[in-house]
RNA sequence: CGGGACGUAGCUCAGUCUGGUAGAGCACCGCCUUCGGGAGGCGGGGGUCGCAGGUUCAAAUCCUGUCGUCCCGACCA
């Protein structure tokens, strides 16, 4: 390619739009532009990063046995009303009547889809198991999106989906993506870790998330670094260990408390550690109210109580159910006399004389006991993990992290084949549901997740596997005829061996160019100077180094495509 | 949906408080010089100041509304 014939839109100063690096980044190197909130054109050089991944993807995707197709966009509700997801699935899918007023969505996913197509082609054991796949355009309508193509309404995504006959099937299917995986975000250039997470909207039995680490990810997770162990925060189990309090029951006593109603304020008004408090949240579980209890210095998990219950909606009660059902304003609640249903964190279990609210208003209990003066309806794990937690896999310490979703795998099982009646006939002349599985790769996330991951002050530094180009010849003086002849040798020479190069051919300063390079992020550069020249040298360079290496004129392009072959096989 | 910030040239921003001829740098076009880390000179083109009302002799500037953008949160995954 030549830079001339090419289009880099490239800019000098960040983008106001922009907050994150990677975001940034994509804007000046002329990577992507903005249409509207969430929406981006990928322009060429991004374009090309796009079908790196993509390529990827695709390699492992095949090698793994699965097999491509491309389902529509486009998708009729009835399928979406057959599996359940039209109620529930929310604002986010983005939904819209077609001419005849027939109502229509934009796929965010195509679990429908495709199994409507599976259990009408489908309908033998012997064509089991099967994993189809696509790199498809998805529409999801984010409440936020932000960080450019991180989180954005409009995206490109890998979504596979495995049919099994039995369970046994679909753990193999779902361990040979589990593989896969890891050998596609290997080749990107990755430093990523596999961690439990939660089914969500997908729904399924379980799932794991591949996050790129990166200090500006949006997830958290935590991991142990002694057995492995690695979690979504959402997701991450917390031990049941129950520290008794070894200390007598004291009366329970009412006490005023005017006006004080954060765990910061009762905490520091009453002189007692928040350790000693019990926070009580009214919650609404598919709209019936449920008090939560947990400790003062500790967060409520709601996702890990909507499992509990395996309920679809949860959500904190508004002020006026809460004044409703305790009595008192928001900020008062307590256990003592609730007549709705209890569940309370395992680390509740064994305190003592704690501190609650007195469900009236200005008033808190002290000295409250479980057992004696209210009862607990269920212990359970519902607090998020804190720092000061052990791994509940092997007890040791844990570390906090953050990622970058890239990749999410998830067991189904039979609830979209269950719901959508997609069946086969098994050995045994019986129909079964099958057992599914779906795994999903954001391409363009991938893309920005590099960018996250491995940047400097000059710009990008792009992994071989998903640059724009891999090499970039560079001739630095564009009015000296040798020096254009020599770099369009080498141009030559590249692009026959197979390489993909591009030769900077623009009337531009030096400076100008090497900006540019360094800022799109190739990571080989082959600067052609007639100083060097006349020695009979060439200059190479890699972005991810400082250091710049001369090299005799005639071993090009050999060293070049040994240099490039070199940086391919660091990422296997 | 709540909180905050912002909207002036392709980009980054000044000017708004205190109303009075719409600016700078970069980018773009022409000429000249320069040529290994975002060059310099001279000349030039480009903006209904987000939009709509209002106040005023006069509005980028003050008021009201509205649309859009970004950040934080809620929500969602």
């Amino acid at each position: 390619m030549r830079y001339t014939k090419y289009f880099i839109p490239t800019y000098k100063e960040d983008p106001s739009e922009a907050e994150v690096i990677s975001h940034k980044l994509m804007l000046r190197a002329g990577m992507i532009r903005k249409i509207t909130t969430g929406i981006y054109t990928y322009l060429p050089l991004g374009l090309r990063c796009i079908r790196k991944v993509e390529n990827i993807v695709r390699d492992e995707m095949n090698r793994a046995g699965a097999i491509e197709l491309l389902m529509p966009a486009f998708q009729p509700a009835e399928l979406w009303k057959e599996s359940g997801r039209w109620d529930y699935y929310g604002k986010e899918l983005l939904r819209f009547k077609d001419r005849y007023g027939r109502d229509a969505c934009l796929g965010p996913t195509h679990e429908e889809v495709i199994t409507a197509i599976v259990r009408n082609e489908i309908h033998s054991y012997k064509q089991l198991p099967v994993n189809f796949y696509q790199i498809q355009t998805k529409f999801r309508d984010e409440i936020r999106p932000r960080f450019g193509i991180m989180r954005c309404r409009e995206f490109i995504m890998k979504d596979a989906y495995s049919f099994d006959a039995d369970e046994e099937g679909a753990n193999k299917s779902y361990e040979i993506m589990k593989e896969t995986y890891h050998r596609i975000f290997k080749r990107c250039g990755f430093r990523f870790s596999m961690v439990e997470a939660d089914t969500g909207t997908i729904g399924g039995s379980y799932s794991h998330e591949f996050m790129v680490l990166a200090d500006t990810g949006e997830d958290q997770i935590v991991v142990c670094e002694k057995c492995g162990y690695a979690a979504n925060l959402e997701k991450a189990e917390v031990s049941e260990i129950a520290e008794f309090q070894d200390e007598p029951e004291l009366p329970m006593q009412e006490v005023d408390t005017p006006d004080i109603k954060s765990i910061e304020e009762v905490s520091s008004f009453l002189n007692v550690s928040p350790k000693k408090l019990v926070k009580t949240l009214i919650c609404l579980v598919d709209e019936k109210p449920v008090a939560a209890l947990v400790r003062g210095d500790h967060e409520l998990n709601e996702i890990k109580l909507r499992n509990l219950f395996g309920a679809e909606q949860i959500r904190l009660a508004d002020e006026e159910i809460v004044q409703e059902i305790t009595g008192a304003p928001v900020g008062f609640a307590g256990p003592v006399g609730l007549k709705i249903k209890i569940v309370a964190d395992h680390s509740i279990k064994g305190m003592k004389n704690f501190v609650t609210g007195a469900n009236k208003k200005d008033k808190h209990l002290i000295n409250v006991n479980i057992g004696r003066d209210f009862q607990v309806d269920t212990f359970a794990d519902i607090r998020f993990i804190t720092p000061q937690d052990r791994c509940p896999r092997c007890g040791n310490d844990i570390l906090f992290k953050r990622g970058i979703e890239v990749g999410h795998i998830f067991k189904l099982g039979t609830k979209y084949s269950k719901a959508m009646n997609a069946t086969f006939t098994d050995k045994d002349g019986k129909e079964k549901p099958f057992v599914m599985g779906c795994y999903g790769i954001g391409i363009g996330r991938c893309v920005a997740a590099a960018i996250e991951q491995s940047h400097d002050e000059n710009g990008i530094i792009f992994p071989i596997s998903i640059a724009p180009f891999e090499v970039i010849v560079l001739p630095v003086q564009m009015n000296d005829a040798d020096v254009v002849k020599e770099a369009e040798k080498i141009y030559h020479k590249l692009l026959e061996a197979g390489i993909d190069v591009i030769i900077d051919d623009r009337d531009e300063r030096a400076g100008v160019k090497f900006n540019d390079a360094d800022l799109i992020g190739i990571p080989i550069r082959v600067t052609v100077g007639k100083k060097a020249l006349k020695e009979q040298k060439l200059e190479l360079k890699l972005r991810s180094e400082k250091e710049k290496e001369l090299i005799p004129l005639s071993s090009v392009p050999e060293i070049v495509i040994n240099k490039v072959k070199e940086l391919y096989d660091s990422l296997k």
